[in-house]
DNA sequence: GCTCGCTTGTTGCATATACAACTAAATTAT
DNA sequence: ATAATTTAGTTGTATATGCAACAAGCGAGC
């Protein structure tokens, strides 16, 4: 008996290897860089920069991540000087995550380091290609965000 | 000093949280299901159940996971009675991974929750673009399987 | 036949992540 | 004002994963 289905074709299996390629080799050439610094870290202070210093909430709601695997991920860029957590005087249940002078110093370099990667993975892509590409992701997250349980 | 990166743009962002929204929901309904599996899991099972058993090292280049992933991996499929590690006569250093009958026997339902899930994520697209979709993801897999270190 | 080197797996150690239980604090309801 | 509820984070426990170190076995060259 065969299965009609063909997981090298099914998303789970595509957006799973994809991203777990692209990771690793940030994770490559972030310590290659002497940067102590993962990939999902890097995830949180580009979004800390861009958008401004918030509560582990807020975060956990742009990475989409539970509140605990936040908490985690944020104990090792605390570890590492890249941010620092900052109590709210108004709500001291509160933490405001804000990204240190290190981590602006920083983020030049592994911003170039991610585009690199980027060029690479898309190579032998036409721009109508890339667009796409971003654009149907962003669709199957929307997707799923609102999916019933 | 703003950056000019949109993390949120990223293929290593996007990529990252499909994934990990496309897995949970499968855990979630397998789970709801009473089918003690992972979808990491039911990835490995797939494979071993289309390609029939193969060696560890055989199954980590297809889901291009480190050794040490494979072997840990499997250790939670045998613990569950999803598969069996078979010595291998003529070397004894090799261990076939064969599917369980139990395997086969929970595949089709399984299938079955993750087409659904696949049905979910594509809302909305027409035929062409859930073609471009795997289409360019397995464009980036290519490309980084052969990236540089 | 014996040693050196390569291959196949396993294990130690670190990070990432989910879910559930728990703590502390703010908010709402009575 | 006080009690009940909700919210924000942390911690316990489990799985997933990578890298490096290790063990065991196969094979090639001498």
């Amino acid at each position: 008996m065969t299965f009609s289905y063909d997981h090298n074709q099914s998303l789970g299996y595509l957006t799973g290897i994809a991203s777990r390629l692209l990771s690793n080799l940030l994770a490559t050439r972030l310590k290659a860089a002497g940067i102590e610094m993962t990939p999902e870290q890097w995830g949180a202070i580009i979004m800390l920069l861009n958008d401004g210093a918030m509560t582990q909430g807020q975060l956990g709601a742009r990475l989409h991540l539970e509140k605990s695997s936040v908490s985690r991920l944020i104990n090792g860029l605390e570890k590492r000087g890249w941010i620092e957590r900052i109590k709210d005087r108004n709500d001291s249940r509160q933490k405001l995550v804000a990204p240190t002078p290190k981590a602006l110093d920083t983020a030049e370099h592994c911003a170039t380091l991610a585009r690199a990667i980027h060029e690479e993975a898309q190579l032998g892509m036409n721009e109508h290609d890339k667009i796409a590409s971003r654009s149907l992701l962003s669709r199957i997250i929307r997707n799923l965000e609102g999916a019933s349980r």
